[in-house]
DNA sequence: CCTGTCATATTGTATGTCAATCAGGCAAAG
DNA sequence: CTTTGCCTGATTGACATACAATATGACAGG
């Protein structure tokens, strides 16, 4: 038997096994996506106290699934949970923010270069097809669609860097930066250096470049870091003092 | 308020708040704790069926406890919950084991890093007596001992190094190849090769110098696996096949 | 104004219940 | 004898409820 502690392989194999039952995610999973979704998206407001009972109804799940939702949003750092308190949407201050992005950097790089030495030659082709696609965007593309291409990208990117730990340790932290993402993106210009520095990400994996596509993933995601933190940091002094 | 979502930040305020009352760990913790521990050392065998109500009854707690502590070492790869099976303790493949030590790899060169270019004159000094004492080590000094010292080591690193995301995602992998590392440091002769690989690595944070470290880490959890996944290779070949 | 006490609300935990599903055994058909 | 189908027992998924522990806010008293 497959036991393998990976999710995903194992949502497949059962997706395989029962491909007519395409709703059956368990309840659970749809909390816990739809919350970590409506938090991400800012549907809640940092600091806002997400009570038991308001969970309750707005999924019109038990407090026993709810509850344990909740758990894991609180282990991915999306909330913070104080003992008879309850649930509350996590701030996110600008050193926090540097420090996801840091990380972000060290582990984007580790896919770009495992996708550089180590990917198949259809995985660099579909890589290839949506840089294209990227780089033909124009000017004025609105952050949804932005942000869908480069999600695209970086799918790829990881499910080719042969370390699908990666991606798994990516996942919560993305989705904490999620809205800082969305409003850097759409800065005036900064379409243009995106396309430039993944184009120097797409260029060292097509020279199996491995050391030159982290070099180049790092540098891509501290210039995101820059303007996000520059965003964060605008958004924040004013309302703070 | 303080609502960062730092889960030991918000520990160790509680302890502030509650000097006397030490013991006042959360049920929910205990059984998380002893279960990620008595997995990480061992107790359970890969593959084993960990049933609710054997939990329950090892534990001492209800079955809305122990659901939300498998739940959470789920999340962390421990375990491997199948629908309407139940819980099972996840295996290790030799796969999995070298992405593991790969992204260990980046993590704590990124640790190595920041402590190097960002720790306190006290955080060096504390480093540097932990590695006097790792120096001075027997050489037949048993793995328990060895160990002990470190994670020492590793602790002081993850919390001089200035982010402390980079120990929230080290930790559950680290207890994924506990065992791994318990078996592989006892090797032969490895003692010798760690102090001196550790030994770069405390040379260039004293140098302040943040990419030796980051170097000298990666390079040191490089040779560390492969003492383990030499080791893991050889327990499972012959079993396998 | 400060302090101590109490009532209320919320969470932490435990328990019982029902439905859905899986594993294994048993019997009948080929 | 093998295979197929069904049935039963066991286990989990989800829910509702109940009780204990604790934080919050109000109120009375100094």
């Amino acid at each position: 038997m497959d036991l393998r502690a990976d999710g995903q392989a194992l949502a497949d194999r059962a997706a395989m096994d029962h491909p007519l039952r395409v709703v059956a995610q368990p309840l659970r999973r749809q909390v816990e996506d739809g919350l970590r979704a409506a938090i991400a998206g800012g549907r809640f407001a940092p600091g806002e106290h997400l009570s038991d009972r308001l969970l309750c109804d707005l999924f019109g799940a038990s407090r026993t699934v709810v509850r344990e939702a909740v758990r894991l949003l609180e282990a991915e750092g999306l909330v913070c949970v104080l003992p008879h308190r309850g649930a509350f949407v996590a701030f996110l201050s600008v050193e926090e923010a540097a420090q996801i992005y840091e990380l972000r950097a060290a582990l984007e790089a580790l896919a770009g270069e495992g996708f550089a030495t180590r990917a198949s030659e259809a995985e660099r082709a579909m890589l290839r097809d949506i840089f294209k696609k990227l780089s033909a965007l124009p000017q004025d593309t609105g952050r949804e669609a932005l942000l869908a291409i480069k999600r695209r990208f970086y799918d790829v990117l990881l499910a080719g860097c042969g370390n699908p730990f990666v991606a798994r340790m990516l996942a919560p932290l993305l989705s904490r930066i999620l809205r800082l993402r969305a409003t850097s993106l759409s800065a005036p210009g900064r379409l243009r250096h995106t396309v430039a520095e993944v184009g120097r990400v797409m260029a060292a994996i097509e020279r199996r470049d491995g050391p030159a596509a982290a070099s180049a993933c790092r540098e891509h995601v501290a210039r995101a870091a820059k303007a996000a933190l520059a965003v964060l940091a605008a958004q924040q002094t004013p309302r703070r003092r």
